[in-house]
DNA sequence: GGATACATGTAAGATGTTACATGATTGT
DNA sequence: ACAATCATGTAACATCTTACATGTATCC
């Protein structure tokens, strides 16, 4: 078996806060800003089914008039979360999964002690800074930067972002460290 | 028949500006930074195969010593290439495919007049307005904004992302009508 | 009584990932 | 000779999307 998706743990995550049925998961996923995932039936259930299989959630049946089938976490499922929740931030991640990164940071807090969402903080600006130079790098040699073209835009644009991530990395910690007060 | 994916519209672009063989397509893809598409052959290759379904791209042997098959776009395929091109920025383009908006505009340099870009803009623009309009009314309304969760900070980083796109749209906008002069 | 929201699913299809597989050419 | 890179593919697998399908409870 594979690595969990995102949608999975995002899953597990909504049903540690509370155990919850699909319908309500589907809800979230409308309702809320994480739209980033799809509320379609065809992904919720067979995701839930999945994590039924691996034994990392449970069924109990609702007692309310509905019926309506309460998912909960186990014990095992507790841990794969917690190690998915503190997993190293990678190149990789910044690249390609970059909103997985925000999706694990959002979970922490209810879940790991505040020094280990500010390490995971750190890695994440290292990622970014070592990231952007490599695109700036590139820039120059390719003497892409001077060129006035939508792609050279294009570019710019993506290095903007890298930046104003950067920046919120340094604002999210100082917020952090001052809430701990 | 489905819509073609960004994917094999990038190639297009790619084929549009040089013919090439599939490996060259691929290290495109690892060398420069449109790194966002993976260079795995298991999906350039079943993606030129489709556009050749499509017959929006044709294949010739290559004159050098090695055997490698070059393509290059046909009429057919121009004229979808363009269209895709146009295809006004819609909000589900915002929340689930603002990548692909980036590519798009990227492409659009060589292969669509400036003012078609500059409305390209300017609806990009309207969305990301609206957009984050309504995630700050959200965050009003469920009281996320005061508390300090990392959560929240999360949140926070989805609109201040959306936010620094804003301020791209706009200096993009200005330079792209500096370079009309 | 009818509309809306609740509630759970399946089926078909497309896309993409990883890993495997093969062979030719070039440089040293 | 040998390694690296060029060059093209396939197979298995997982995931996700769209659309279809079904039935219940609540509100007006």
């Amino acid at each position: 078996m594979t690595q969990a998706s995102s949608l999975e743990f995002a899953l597990i995550g909504l049903l540690k806060q509370k155990a919850q049925s699909g319908y309500d998961l589907r809800k979230a996923f409308t309702t809320t800003p994480m739209r980033h995932f799809s509320d379609s039936p065809g992904s919720i259930y067979p995701a839930l089914r999945r994590l039924q299989t691996r034994k990392w959630i449970s069924v109990s049946k609702d007692a309310s008039g509905r019926k309506r089938q309460l998912f909960r976490v186990t014990q095992a499922g507790e841990r794969a979360f917690l190690e998915w929740l503190q997993t190293p931030v990678t190149r990789e991640d910044v690249i390609w999964r970059i909103d997985t990164v925000f999706i694990r940071f959002a979970f922490q807090g209810d879940n790991v002690p505040r020094n280990v969402s500010l390490r995971f903080l750190d890695q994440f600006e290292e990622q970014l800074v070592s990231y952007t130079r490599e695109l700036r790098q590139y820039a120059e040699e390719s003497g892409l930067a001077c060129s006035s073209t939508t792609g050279a835009l294009a570019f710019a644009s993506g290095v903007e972002g890298y930046q104003s991530q950067l920046a919120w990395t340094r604002q999210a910690r100082k917020k952090l460290m001052e809430a701990s007060s």
